[in-house]
DNA sequence: GCCAATTATGTTAGCGCTGTCATGTTGCTC
DNA sequence: GAGCAACATGACAGCGCTAACATAATTGGC
């Protein structure tokens, strides 16, 4: 009872006269003399086919070069197969390591990561948040715990999985996958008091930006008060962490205070400048002066003296974060909280 | 003429009962009680609204929450406000580098990347190509000239602006954006032969994946060439480039080649890591033994001994190709080239 | 007070795909 | 050969939005 001449004349002399918006389903269907819905489980590997006709349909859309319209897909089946992704900055290696471990995770999922980057500001992550959640994502991974109340309610009214990262220190909107600064300082502490240090300096970068900077330098002022102890001195660099500005604010705070037998630096490249430092004055690390970083970068650990610091677990954060959001569509009862810990390296310069 | 009563039945009825997918623009125009079309304008400042109309529908679209789907957005105007961008790799700083210059030129223009990384791959690089493609980009940026014939016929046919980055060497597409690395290799030669030195070594990573490595190598054997003279040794590691790798492979090159005066490397990465393995051996930059890099990274610079090297601008880079996309929609009658250049950074390693 | 211009809003018809349900076709059992 | 799975394919409606074309309301000139 079908009918296989009409129905052909609108649709068809349409497209063919516009011809400009490139080769749909319905090009390949007309072509491979199916109707569009069989293309289109031929692509999805979808149903069952037959394996002339998915030949055929295959065939066709190599001639044409068809190019789904993931728009139009994800609008009809409302499924985008995205994950939104934000983070502070690209430029600080530790979150292009984070999103290594996310492209690892989603690497044959089908999905594809959509990345937003805040710059540490946090109505630049607002406004992100609204444009990432209009692509309707199966997913959000945002860095950090702190958010302003309009993109909390829209990070929780959206109803997508949501994992925030890089911190545990407060309680998630629905899975937190990090570890806890404010251990991660306390431990350092911990550590480098067992090892006979008592006159501690402390070397970092702005941290009304880099919050988790804070909250370790919190927890390091908390072990050495336990200790009956304190921070000697401290100088902040005005500014985002770098190798050079570690350098030259070491540089200061010796200048001022030569009694200090160690100094914690806000994080690697801080202290890689620190010891970058020494090699110039002449002093020798951990014998002189020991010197504590944190997350275990690389550069550290190449250095002629190895840094002490503590490693951070990047890759294994981004990753474990897919992992636990693609494995349940729904949020649990009760947020999660996943720490993916750290380790202490040693290192020759403490 | 209006009829306000009926209408609303099957509609809303339907809407109210799925209450699943969120909000849409009919539950905001019907809250505001204007048409969706309204709605849409004051989302999109187009057309002519009256400032009353305008607040009341701004004050539905906060009263209920409502994020625009940009899906249906996209496929209804045919314009997603997306630029898919393929990058090699994350972890090279280089590259979040080019993507922060490309997130700078994209900021306030309502356009949003989304990112692939091939991993060095060249038909991880071809699927993500169709990958991308397929959410209809209005442009795309792709680090490379060299493709596979699949990926660039996709690119070609696509119809959308193609900008090929980090190097000029052979002609792109569309628009290529970057510096040639024949040339700077051949300028480190010209470079460090007029300074004196003549007794060339070379440390280097895989370069079956880094092309743009051995283009630089080659550059400078040409430039020795010209001079009369030759590498003496070179040493490879296999992987990629890394603080670690530079440090060990020139230990290892030096072990079987003591009379070379200098030592060029495959970019700073390396030469760090050489740097470090002087400082260790106790051999004096420049004075015993002079090294190069390339990039002009940061921690090269920062270095007890800034590193003598080649600055390549990443961020103009990235910056320039995305400024250049949008200025306009369709792709030149000629293949476009932008010469975003390198200096020549002294430092004190030779 | 009428007309044309201007401003404000609405109606209709898709964008290109997929979910759902229906319809045909085998191949097999008994 | 009737009955029934299991497989193969298709028709149709609709996802949520916007372009394009109305239509209505308002203004102002004369």
């Amino acid at each position: 009872m079908k009918s296989d001449q009409p129905k052909l004349t609108s649709s068809v002399g349409k497209r063919l006269a516009q011809r400009r918006q490139g080769v749909t389903l319905a090009d390949v269907a007309r072509i491979a003399k199916v109707s569009e819905i069989t293309v289109s489980r031929v692509l999805r590997r979808q149903g069952a086919i037959a394996e002339s006709t998915r030949e055929r349909v295959l065939d066709a859309v190599q001639h044409v070069g068809y190019v789904p319209n993931r728009l139009a897909g994800g609008l009809a089946s409302s499924g985008s197969k995205l994950v939104g992704v934000i983070v502070p900055s690209l430029t600080n290696i530790v979150f292009p390591e984070v999103l290594d471990g996310i492209r690892s995770a989603l690497a044959d999922t089908g999905f594809q990561a959509v990345i937003g980057v805040s710059d540490y500001d946090l109505n630049t992550e607002e406004e992100l948040v609204a444009s990432l959640l209009a692509w309707r994502p199966e997913a959000m991974v945002i860095a950090g715990v702190e958010h302003t109340p309009v993109a909390r309610a829209m990070l929780e009214g959206s109803g997508v999985r949501i994992a925030e990262i890089m911190e545990i220190d407060s309680q998630p909107i629905d899975l937190a996958v990090g570890h806890s600064h404010r251990q991660a300082g306390y431990d350092t502490g911990r550590y480098l008091i067992d090892k006979g240090y008592r006159r501690f300096g402390y070397v970092g970068h702005d941290w009304t930006a880099d919050r988790r900077a804070q909250l370790r330098h919190d927890g390091l002022v908390m072990a050495l008060a336990e200790a009956g102890l304190e921070l000697i001195d401290r100088s902040l660099h005005d500014g985002p962490s770098s190798t050079a500005s570690g350098r030259s604010v070491l540089a200061a705070l010796l200048s001022r205070q030569s009694a200090l037998d160690v100094v914690v630096f806000s994080n690697d490249d801080m202290a890689t400048g620190g010891v970058f430092h020494c090699l110039s004055a002449g002093i020798v690390p951990k014998v002189d002066l020991g010197l504590f970083g944190f997350n275990g970068l690389d550069i550290g650990q190449a250095l002629p003296t190895p840094l002490s610091t503590l490693r951070s677990n990047r890759f294994l954060t981004g990753r474990t974060a897919i992992e636990m959001l693609l494995r349940q569509r729904d949020r649990p009862m009760q947020p999660e909280i996943i720490d993916t810990g750290y380790q202490i390296l040693p290192g020759a310069t403490a």
